[in-house]
DNA sequence: AGTTTAATTAGGTAGTTGCCTAATTAAATT
DNA sequence: AATTTAATTAGGCAACTACCTAATTAAACT
């Protein structure tokens, strides 16, 4: 699935609006047209960002296009929105990571403390003179 | 909460990352900026656009400002799109809406049995002519 | 009071999106 | 075979978005 298209496709109010509507019954791009008050072909592009964020699997049947939202997608993204939400609070440890220049987490502690190359660890280098003074705020409070 | 706002917040590659990278850490803009490899501008932007879909509590402490990512909204919008998938079909049953000019349910079934009338509430006004044939659609198959 | 500096806002540009009308496609009926 | 018609695609336009650099703001330290 890819997260960021899928978001995409239902960030929007009339798709949005579109999604609900055909999950309760079958529409044709006519009758959407004439229910959202917008152009068949403007529904029609709508319905085609849908179909490609894999949220609508189309199919003709007589004259009609029939389409079924995929239901498992959204639970899907549903259970991936939670699991961002789940991601927990790491406390910054230098003495876990080699890549820290930090000895341990005292460096890291208060004001002052932080060594230059720390602070550049943690911030990032300043793009002009010289290194900030400040704590390191990449850790717990 | 403000669904499609918070929908488009997250609906973008660089503010899902800052919000992954928020959620496990303190950041300030510049570390964020680094870490993204973005002006910090553009950081300081995006920050805006998560904090404004409530997505992101900010703080001043010292230096730095500290933002916290409101996990509950995430959980809330989850719940969101859960309810969205769970909507169930309905059965298009003309005989308990009396706005639809069909008399029953069998006046849907089969092609060419729907009235004009029945086919133009179903599918709405044809833009030209006159009324196409066809069965409606907006009925369980 | 003056200086430093993290963060934000202003201003500008290229690319994207959402809408329209008109033209085209493809399938079903005559 | 010719016609009808639901749906899609093409082309065009205004509004929005993501990014940049430069200017500004506001807070903290001399």
């Amino acid at each position: 699935m890819d997260k960021t298209k899928v978001l995409k496709a239902i960030a929007d109010e009339t798709r949005l609006k579109m999604l609900t509507l055909l999950l309760r019954h079958n529409y044709c791009v006519r009758a959407l047209a004439n229910e959202l008050e917008l152009a068949e072909a403007t529904i029609s592009q709508h319905l085609k960002v849908l179909r490609e964020a894999g949220l609508l699997a189309g199919e003709k049947r007589g004259h009609f296009m029939h389409y079924d939202v995929e239901r498992s997608l959204l639970h899907e993204l549903a259970g991936e929105i939670e699991a961002l939400a789940s991601i927990e609070r790491e406390i910054c440890r230098p003495e876990k990571r080699d890549d820290c220049p930090a000895a341990d987490s005292k460096d890291c502690k208060k004001k002052g403390q932080c060594s230059d190359t720390v602070i550049e660890f943690c911030h990032g280098p300043k793009l002009h003179q010289d290194r900030p003074q400040g704590d390191c705020n990449r850790q717990e409070p």
